[in-house]
DNA sequence: TCAAGGCAGGCAAACGGTTGCCATTCATGC
DNA sequence: GCATGAATGGCAACCGTTTGCCTGCCTTGA
């Protein structure tokens, strides 16, 4: 029925219809619009005001089919629930936006698996793509990074454009403010083991200890979320440290909860220390001391990096930007009982 | 260079590769592919058999050029950063992906000018959208509906699908639960002026009172941020009153921040109930007394109505899900003081 | 035996842009 | 006066699928 047909498709305008009017080819009015300079300044001028009169809106689809260009990044987080990423979203967002790129969200569950069959599914909707803490094996990641413009952010791969931030710098501050306040007997409660940052976190630790002399234990590996906090609290009580650094701050806000639940007093007793300064952490009780992440900033360097390359056209000079962290003491950390 | 172009673009396998292939036309290979059943099942198999075995994956492009359809759906929030969105943010991604479609997130930075832009910019790359807590008028949101499948969340309007969490019910329980306590002096704490969902909980406050003969004031407007809590609990104080529901849990928790600087007892003094249990609400310092949104099913629940829109091709009797609300009740209420 | 109709497959025209190549015009320099 | 070449615009092929229409064949029933 036409009717139909008028309701659900209002026969969008076209470059034809603004060649029409115009009495210029279809050609001269595409270049008018995504080609300034290869015609002449009158008859851009003229395309375009009638491209504003009719409100003439290019199609994406014809577009990409023809030159490749998609306009689109991918975001590829390996859980949207995690408030680590919400900072990173943001970021994305507003960059992507401002460049005028679509923002294509998706979520890898955690499985390295899904996180490259989505992206050969999607291989030619997007220009490219922001992998943040992917799964995938470096190997992987690296054979991807050659068949599609990508930017790993929080993951640090030869051959692989990455944003990263600078937890190791992080870590040592955490651990210097813990030694620093008596304790002697740091544990790390470690995070998923196919987790990047997680590696580089534990390493980080044991230098910094390494430094004063001090070993340094490692329970878990526990899930990156806040149920997981119960068990790594009970795992830490009965080791008889002292003081903790925690994979991120969700475990550590599900730790807090549970040492509170055992009447273990925070910082009397045991300090906790988080990762990624999250929502949250500056509410939570006791408020936590956790390392600072600019993740927000760390998504609009990787949108950055991406587009860079994407407009350069140059290969870029394969390169890795390291954001500072930095400590944030708040009531969770506090002098080693004697 | 012709290297380069095959670096970039390692020219993937068409429809026609396999038509080749097979010996078949492209044009029934198309049709074994999207159209099982117009096909002879052996052809078919064959079809599909080497569609695998080139590791054929289908051109989004190609394929919305001609049928319209595009396998995208974009979904429209306010604000990313907002935690409120995070279940909303998962339940559709979780549901889009199970359908198979690709999740378009789109910031509209509470404009409403910029979430039509957004919407008449992105109309033929999407084949419907979500659109949460829309800023946009009645009139409006009721006119894009008819020319784009979509579904509002927490939006009421005539002629627009719409999945709305029952707030009204919702804040009758917290009314109820804090004139129990002893309250008989309650504030409401308003959010944006242009949310639909900050009228519903205003008005469904003043007949809950009503009906106790009590009488409600309301504070505000306030942003619906973390930050304007100070504000907010500063005018609070000022009121003398000893109970509060305010508009959102981010306003909720920066009010508990402030009226603890201040060293107002929350419960002892003022008693806050919150709107939405976000993520923090439990474990914030007190934790908070919140109505409970089912903000994930709702995303859920929004994708499901759309998809079915989609398919089923029928215009579907216009309907509204209304999804419970509950009162969770934790410390940041108490008796009233006398 | 033959008309009618269903099934399976092919042809070719879209869909809406982009782009390589060619034609025209006109200024420039010798 | 003529070759040269830059500037500008048009032509038409192409990107990868979908889909309306047509054809040939086989089945069915009178």
């Amino acid at each position: 029925m036409d009717n139909r047909d008028s309701v659900k498709r209002p026969r969008r305008v076209t470059i034809n219809d603004i060649a029409e009017a115009t009495g210029f080819a279809a050609s001269t009015v595409s270049r008018a619009l995504s080609r300034p300079g290869r015609v002449n300044a009158a008859t851009r001028e003229r395309i375009v005001a009638v491209a504003r009169e009719l409100s003439y809106v290019p199609n994406t689809h014809a577009r990409a089919l023809t030159s490749g260009r998609t306009e689109t990044v991918a975001v590829l987080v390996s859980d949207v629930t995690n408030p680590f990423y919400f900072g990173l979203i943001r970021g994305t967002q507003h960059q992507l936006k401002a460049a005028g790129y679509a923002h294509l969200l998706i979520d890898t569950e955690n499985s390295g698996e899904l996180e490259s069959h989505m992206l050969s599914k999607m291989r030619q909707s997007i220009d490219g793509a922001i992998m943040a803490t992917s799964r995938l094996s470096h190997r992987l990641l690296a054979a991807l990074a050659t068949e599609l413009p990508l930017v790993a952010v929080n993951r640090m791969v030869r051959g692989v454009e990455s944003v990263v931030l600078d937890s190791p710098s992080g870590v040592a501050q955490a651990t210097e403010h813990l030694i620093s306040l008596g304790h002697s007997d740091i544990v790390y409660m470690s995070g998923p083991e196919n987790s990047w940052s997680n590696e580089a976190r534990w390493r980080s630790l044991i230098a910094a200890a390494a430094r004063h002399g001090l070993p340094v234990r490692r329970l878990g590996p526990f899930p990156a979320g806040r149920m997981s906090g119960s068990a790594a609290a009970d795992a830490l009580i009965n080791t008889r440290a002292t003081a903790c650094i925690a994979f991120n701050d969700l475990l550590a806000i599900g730790m807090l909860t549970r040492l509170r639940e055992r009447g273990v007093g925070v910082p009397g007793e045991i300090s906790v220390v988080g990762c990624d300064d999250m929502f949250g952490a500056d509410f939570c009780h006791p408020t936590l001391t956790t390392l600072a992440a600019p993740i927000e900033q760390a998504g609009r360097v990787a949108v950055s990096m991406l587009l860079a390359r994407l407009n350069d056209s140059a290969p870029a000079t394969r390169q890795s930007a390291v954001l500072p962290t930095h400590l944030i003491v708040r009531e969770s950390t506090g002098p080693a009982p004697r």
